[in-house]
DNA sequence: CGGTTTTGACCAGCGC
DNA sequence: GCGCTGGTCAAAACCG
C-alpha cells in the first residue's frame, strides 16, 4: 500500500496524480478528430473533459453503429474519413475493411453533422447486425490464431510474414486518471517507456477468456492531462453485467446497464474505454436528456476532415445532431435516481475516485 | 490462494 | 547488419 501511495503521489512513477485537478473548472467538452498515427492506423480521437458528458457515455456505442464511420487504411496511411459520429466499434471498422468497403469519404462530413443520422442508423441496423455476425466469425479466427501463438509460450516463430493487426481506436481523454473504467476487466501485461515522452505506456489485455482485445494507455507528452487510450481488437464476449467494483447503478430494464466501476478500489481492474463488438439487444431510447451534444467545426484537429463536438450537461439545451442520435442509443439507462445524479455530473464522474470528485466544483451550481 | 501488477528480458519490425 | 523502438512474455511480487 505504501508503494501505491508513493506511486500515486509521485508523478514520476505514476500518471495517476497528474498535478492538481484542473479539469473541473473547464468547460465540459468533447473534441473528436481523426488522424494518422505513426503506425499507419487511422485513429479516432475523442477528447473529453470530466466536467461534462461521460466519456463512458460517449463510448457506449449504439446498438447499431454506423458503418460509415471510420476507414482504416493500413496500406496507404491516409485518413479516410468518416462521419460525424463517435468512433464505431472496431468491429465496424474491421468489417468494413475486410469487406473492402470504402468507408464514407471525408466529403464535407464536418459540415453535415446533423443530417441523415437517424435514417442512416436505421438503415444500417440490420446491415450492421449481419456484418457483426460475419465479423465475429473472423474474430473468432483471429482469436484462435492468437491463442495458438500465446499458448506456444514465447517465440511462436511467426509464420505470417505480415502480422495482421486488429483495428485500433484511440481516445484522448482529459483526465487525471489513466484508466477509465468501461466495465471490462483488463490485465496489465506490460509497460514500456515511450520515446520522447516522460510517461510510460502500459499494455492491457481483456481478461475474458478468448478475448483478444488489447488496450494501451499512455499520457500525452504534449499535454500530460490527456490520456491516450488505444484499443485494439474486438471483444468476443458480452458486456459484463457486473463489472468489478460496479457502483450498482444497474437499471432493471437494460441488458447492459451499470457499467462503471467505482474507481479501482484497489489494484487492478481499471478499464477504460473499450471496443464494442458483441451483438446486443436493442435498447430503448431513453434518458436522452442527459447528454445533449452540439457540434461545431473544429479547427484544432489535425485533419481537415475531422470534426469535433462538445457536450453540455444542460438538459434544456438540445442540439439535434447525429451525435445526439448516437447518444440516444446509448445502452446505459440509469434509474431515475441515478438519472438525477448523472444529469448533473455525467457518468464519468462515477469513475473518478471520490477523493478527486469531492474537490470538484459542483457543476449543478452553474 | 487466485488474480493482478511489476519489470527485466526477449522478439520483431523498421530505418539507416 | 545493426541499433532503436514498440510490443509481449513470464517469473516474481503484490494484494485482497
Amino acid at each position: 500500500m505504501d508503494k501505491k501511495e508513493e506511486l500515486k503521489n509521485n508523478p514520476e512513477n505514476s500518471n495517476i496524480n497528474m498535478a492538481n485537478s484542473t479539469f473541473s473548472d473547464q468547460i465540459p467538452a468533447v473534441y473528436g478528430g481523426f488522424f494518422d498515427t505513426p503506425q499507419g492506423y487511422l485513429d479516432m480521437l475523442a477528447f473529453q473533459d470530466y466536467g461534462g458528458a461521460s466519456l463512458f457515455d460517449l463510448l457506449q456505442q449504439p446498438t447499431d453503429p454506423p458503418p460509415n464511420l471510420v476507414a482504416e487504411d493500413q496500406h496507404h496511411n491516409h485518413p479516410t474519413v468518416l462521419s460525424n459520429r463517435l468512433p464505431p466499434p472496431p468491429s465496424a471498422v474491421s468489417a468494413a475493411a475486410e469487406a473492402g468497403e470504402t468507408v464514407n469519404t471525408p466529403t464535407q462530413n464536418s459540415s453535415s453533422i446533423s443530417s441523415s443520422s437517424n435514417e442512416a442508423a436505421n438503415n444500417v441496423d440490420q446491415e450492421n447486425i449481419n456484418r457483426r455476425s460475419a465479423q465475429e466469425e473472423d474474430i473468432e479466427d483471429d482469436i484462435d490464431d492468437q491463442e495458438k501463438t500465446t499458448n506456444k509460450q514465447l517465440k511462436p516463430k511467426k509464420k505470417n510474414p505480415k502480422k495482421q493487426r486488429e483495428p485500433r481506436f484511440a481516445f484522448m481523454t482529459k483526465s487525471e486518471i489513466d484508466h477509465l473504467d468501461d466495465g471490462y476487466r483488463w490485465r496489465k501485461y506490460g509497460q514500456k517507456a515511450v520515446k520522447n515522452s516522460p510517461f510510460p505506456r502500459s499494455y492491457h489485455r481483456c481478461t475474458s477468456v478468448a478475448c483478444g482485445v488489447k488496450k494501451r494507455v499512455e499520457r500525452s507528452s504534449e499535454d500530460p492531462s490527456i490520456v491516450i487510450t488505444t484499443y485494439e481488437g474486438t471483444h468476443t464476449h458480452p458486456y459484463p453485467m457486473t463489472p468489478r467494483g460496479t457502483i450498482g447503478i444497474l437499471p432493471e430494464n437494460t441488458a447492459y446497464g451499470g457499467l462503471i466501476s467505482g474507481g479501482n478500489g484497489g489494484s487492478g481492474g481499471g478499464g477504460g474505454v473499450s471496443s464494442f463488438l458483441f451483438t446486443q439487444p436493442h435498447y430503448q431510447q431513453q434518458q436522452q436528456q442527459q447528454l445533449q451534444p452540439y457540434f461545431h467545426n473544429n479547427q484544432t484537429t489535425p485533419s481537415s476532415s475531422s470534426l469535433s463536438f462538445s457536450t453540455t450537461t444542460n438538459p434544456s439545451v438540445h442540439h439535434p445532431s447525429s451525435f445526439s442520435h448516437f447518444l440516444q442509443e446509448r445502452r446505459f439507462c440509469p434509474s431515475p435516481s441515478a438519472n438525477s445524479l448523472l444529469r448533473d455530473h455525467g457518468l464519468l464522474q462515477d469513475v473518478v475516485p471520490f477523493q478527486i470528485r469531492k474537490d470538484e466544483p459542483k457543476e449543478e451550481e452553474n
